[in-house]
DNA sequence: TTGTAGGCGTTATCAG
DNA sequence: CTGATAACGCCTACAA
């Protein structure tokens, strides 16, 4: 049984001119406004410019709503759903999807749902509330069942660096695992043999590809048992840090760590410098660093594009829109970028 | 003359089930289903039941165009138009004010225009005809006669980083001009008598405030007219590194540098190591730089706080829709955060 | 080229 | 407690 949403402020609307004030102010028939307001041809000059000065002069400005319900079709919104638009990612996400959707005409309305089921299910409803015409999504938490009503419900929906399993929904990511393995590969290549991962939640999607991706990469080489070392569950900066420590204060302590989150880099930089270890241990951050190449010590990253993602999810969701979808879902996966930034890379010898 | 916009791609809506159907399902009448989605009282448990089960059974959504339509109220919307979404001082904007509004059911349109006045006119129409309730404005360029007229139609409206002036309009803004004074002050304090500025486009109202505050600073201290550098316009990475080069290989270099914007602070940085001089310069930039303190060389920061802007801003519109308003506009100014990073302002003995 | 009638899905008003 | 009915602003059809 689906949640009612709450009710917000309502306020009342200050009065706006219509189409009928328009025309009782151009001495014409409403249909002739509504042919001027939508450039339809079929209207002498001279009646088109009269409408034209009557609505300058009362600032009249179509409705969407009752266009939409009149015309029985969908508006040019288009809904986007994040965890966090102080988030860079999820910023270039939504800069990509309006790169590629706006040139068509939509408007993308937005809302955080800071990783919160029950405000995502909420966003959702509301976004169909407002019978937008579809919805990329890139929450990372839970909430599948919401989702998957609305889908069977004919929402077009489209999921960015998340997985929906089972279900007839385009998806976009990155190359969470792949990039993972080969920025691995290169730390071993360039002589590494005890590599550390430090990554997050496991049962985020995200952190599962990642670790997957480093544990290919350790098998494939054959590494040593005790070469390789993982930590799962520190994402955030203060357990990264701590992590850092202890694998540092232990036996073998790693030559290289890959940091599978920006929040996880930051906290091993943060114990590296605070050991003043920051030239003998290797670093690889997954997420783009701002400025990795400037810090000291230099991070080598394995960056997203989300820019990127973002505008693969708007050509996926148009395309769909416009019924151009071959049926089946589509998967789309966005190549990251391996910056091996050199001094970051060097092992011990 | 207004413009009329452009029309996007129409689809046809897929049909969704209605309150008549909701009604029909569940044998009762359209306005019984219109009260239990309202939660309104005077409805029998019985048949309150009856009628979620209906709406669960048939996906029904209420549609919010032709609420509005009916209610003559506004709907949960709230609009933001941005620079560019995938910058972080914008998608914190967009973070405060959602914070804000979120917990009074808003929700936000976003669009960005790209400091393009026409996508910014485009967008401020859209807005309007998707009958937002009020509009919050972070675009840094012109565009001032579109928004004297919505404003004149009586749209609500807070800007936010931007003044528009003569206009009966909130404002939240950062202390561009004493938070740079403060700084400078810092600068001279420790020791340095040849300070520079390198600015932005004169012509955007906070780079000439920067560029005010740093007037002051000198004049009030009597720094010698020598010791005092503006150079404007080198508001892009490139020239900001070249006119540093030219004002490091000028007579009496300076040895501090106020960058008024993080770009022109980038280019800075890059033209000092490229000339291994990131120790013989202090360096001050205005804006966060992520991880100024791990930078090498440190940099000194004047921070703003976007996420308070866009708080100020929200907290403005959601009490002007409320009518709460005194009369007349208000100016709010969020105070920047200077960080001096110890090793970052030492002057040349 | 112009205008008229009807209906979209919801809420408000007023009867049962 | 429950239910008809008339708006709301606009668009699609169909006349004139």
């Amino acid at each position: 049984v689906p949640e009612v949403a709450e009710d917000p402020e309502r306020v009342p609307v200050t009065r706006r001119a219509t189409m009928a004030d328009v025309a009782a102010h151009a001495g014409v028939s409403l249909k002739t406004v509504s042919r001027v307001v939508n450039r339809e041809p079929h209207v002498s000059p001279q009646l088109a410019e009269r409408v034209r000065i009557s609505i300058a002069a009362l600032g009249f400005r179509r409705d969407a709503g009752a266009r939409q319900l009149a015309s029985r079709t969908t508006g040019p919104l288009l809904g986007y759903v994040q965890v966090d638009a102080a988030n860079p990612f999820f910023g270039g996400v939504a800069r990509g999807l309006e790169d590629v959707t706006s040139p068509q005409g939509y408007l993308v309305l937005t809302g955080s749902t800071d990783a919160d089921p029950v405000r995502e299910a909420r966003l959702l409803e509301t976004l169909v509330e407002a019978r937008v015409a579809g919805i990329v999504v890139a929450a990372a938490e839970g909430g599948d069942e919401v989702l998957r009503q609305e889908l069977t419900h004919g929402t077009a929906i489209v999921l960015v660096d998340r997985q929906l399993p089972g279900a007839d929904c385009d998806t976009v990511t990155s190359t969470n695992r792949s990039g993972t393995t080969e920025a691995v590969r290169a730390l071993l290549t360039a002589g590494h043999r005890r590599v550390a991962f430090l990554g997050g939640d496991p049962a985020v999607w995200t952190a599962a590809e990642r670790r997957a991706g480093f544990e290919a990469a350790v098998a494939e080489a054959g590494l040593a048992e005790g070469g390789r070392r993982v930590v799962d569950g520190v994402g955030a900066v203060a357990l990264a840090d701590a992590a850092t420590h202890e694998l540092l204060d232990g036996a073998d302590p790693p030559t290289a760590i890959l940091a599978a989150q920006d929040r996880i880099g930051l906290g091993v930089l943060e114990a590296l410098r605070a050991r003043d270890a920051q030239h003998e241990v290797a670093l690889v951050v997954f997420d783009e660093i701002p400025h990795a190449a400037l810090l000291d010590p230099p991070v080598a990253t394995i960056a997203q594009d989300p820019v990127a993602l973002g505008r693969s999810a708007g050509e996926l969701l148009v395309a769909r829109l416009r019924g151009e979808r071959r049926p089946g879902p589509r998967t789309v996966e966005i190549p990251t970028r391996f910056h091996a930034r050199a001094s970051a890379m060097i092992a011990p010898s």
